[in-house]
DNA sequence: CTGAAAGCGCTAACAG
DNA sequence: CTGTTAGCGCTTTCAG
């Protein structure tokens, strides 16, 4: 007997024809068996599972996809990965997602405009049933998702949203938390509160400055509105910010930051140029990532449900996907956020 | 003329065979113009893409995908996707990823074993061309990922690794890390050092305390091991080791910690407890998560190169993929780390 | 309850 | 340089 030269046993993929040759029946009884479907007797049913076990059988989804015309997977577009508050987000649409037997392809905008577009084409035409979307700091022009619109496959907006014709969104209401973030500091005293944020093209980020100016003008004759703009929310710019607060004439006795991670930074650096937190400069931040309970002092916040948001976007993407909701019937979901007062703001 | 009762306009999808009629040639030459193969010329697939444009056509990838037997996408399971070194390895694959022109799903376990066996089956059907892993505290037995191997679809695991036949893996060199941080505590005077980790029944966690023991034992007369071993590494853990420091008959003054955001919280726990650090205790962590430099005093650590390591993975399993490494030759990359000397370890 | 056969949209070998 | 044609593997209508 030859010897053969092989170098390992590739498994070769059994179909629904090798099945169906083995049991001598035809891939329609396989195929519909293997699906459970009720016109099948039980007797083949268990048959063609057993057989299906014994081959190691799996199915194809490419085959089954283009058949069906549907793929069971989810797209989902997010600014970026490494952020606690978005991989929490991402967190909780994975478990609805899967729990209902979809998969998820997750890619990431870097938040610049051209590679959301470019995701977004990709996804398309990787068939997703649907696509959840948490809009880039640069995107300012929306026609990418007009693929999605006009063939009426679901698309959903959380967090970064913008307000497109039969797409729900998910929020939470950024002017509000501004308006208490801000509310907040005034009555604990502080005559100049600024405000730091970036990217006010979004509205999340938008609204929280309105919110914001809202308050002073509402609570306060003396502060007045002053906006400091950063580029990101990374370390390197919380020097900027230090910086403004060292030049102003007026004395900066409160800073609304638009987001954790940067106050926490600004934090940082204020005490390291001596401003004592909270007594000469109060300050508070807005998601509740769990950064804010690492800085001493531990820092004031908005807390931002993020894994019940994913959760709620899965949910309602499902909704949609089942036919259970009408697309056209596009709702906004409005979720519950809360001022949650430490140390940093504190008289 | 009659109105229609229309509620909008479903586009609908223009195949290669709409473009073929419309253009007066075969559907073959219209694949062929828009793969821009060269046996083409110029003018017809100027014509097509023209044409393509005009009606909008998008690929069918279910048909490609069947018809090529392959699906550009690659799968991805992880622990979880909420922290921020996984978040930052992802990064790191889905650019190299998306450079290439694939596709990531991705997934977790949430280090549950059982979960890890249905992703990776789901991956297998989705028909992933290829799969990187990060394995579950939880996962023993690994016959799961025989769907893969049996196939030769490359399989890659990354961090949390297991040796597998022909399956290539990226890690840092746990155990010396382990050792240098030991180390480093007891050159800073530390003569009661205790390590703090969960899951050892994953090799970077059992390697960093043998790197521990080995560091005792070559080091230190006085020094004992000591394991405290947590059930995760959230904050609600961090008393246990608050808990054993403060029963400890010999005054604990170092710590190892296997996560820097557990170190984190039991620095908070420590410094409420009344501990001064680093004076009374001397605390080092693992990973250089950017918390470690929130945390007063700054955190000791071992730097971890997760975007660079997420990079690696992503290249790679692309030259697997591209053919050009035979998936044979199973390498083995071990990333250089660092030790990053702060503020909480310092004489 | 089961089978035959058409079709999903694209690719590629083969022929011209 | 272009067309014909045979799949890829599964689903589903229509017949029996």
């Amino acid at each position: 007997m030859l010897r053969t030269i092989a170098q390992g046993f590739l498994k070769k993929k059994t179909t629904i024809y090798d099945l169906a040759k083995k049991l001598g029946v035809s891939p329609a009884t396989i195929s519909r068996s293997l699906n459970d479907h009720p016109s099948i007797s039980i007797k083949t049913k268990e048959k063609v599972l057993q057989a299906a076990k014994e081959t190691g059988y799996r199915i194809n989804k490419f085959a089954s996809n283009l058949s069906l015309q549907k793929s069971n997977t989810i797209g989902v577009i997010v600014p970026r990965l490494n952020s606690d508050f978005m991989s929490t987000v991402l967190s909780g649409i994975e478990k609805i997602a899967n729990n209902a037997g979809y998969n998820l392809i997750i890619s990431q905008s870097l938040e610049q405009e051209a590679k959301e577009k470019f995701n977004t084409k990709t996804l398309f035409e990787s068939g997703v049933d649907a696509l959840l979307v948490s809009l880039a700091n640069e995107t300012k022009n929306y026609e990418h998702f007009a693929t999605f619109t006009e063939r009426k496959i679901p698309l959903l907006f959380f967090d970064r949203v913008v307000d497109l014709p039969n797409c729900p969104t998910i929020i939470i209401d950024n002017e509000a938390a501004g308006y208490q973030a801000t509310e907040h500091l005034i009555k604990q005293g502080c005559e100049n509160i600024i405000h730091v944020s970036s990217g006010l093209n979004r509205s999340v980020y938008k609204l929280r400055y309105s919110g914001y100016k809202k308050a002073l003008k509402e609570f306060s004759t003396y502060n007045r509105e002053q906006l400091v703009e950063v580029g990101n929310f990374s370390q390197a710019e919380a020097q900027k910010v230090v910086d403004y607060i060292q030049s102003s004439k007026q004395p900066v006795d409160g800073v609304f930051v638009s987001n954790d991670n940067l106050a926490v930074y600004i934090i940082k650096a204020l005490l390291k140029a001596g401003y004592k937190i909270p007594d000469q400069i109060k300050i508070i931040g807005f998601n509740n990532d769990p950064v804010t309970q690492v800085i001493s002092p531990e820092l004031s916040t908005i807390d931002y449900p993020g894994y019940k948001m994913g959760k709620l976007a899965g949910q309602s993407i499902l909704s949609h996907l089942n036919g259970s909701i009408n697309i056209e019937s596009a709702d906004q979901i409005i979720l519950k956020h809360e001022l949650i007062i430490r140390e940093s703001s504190q008289k």
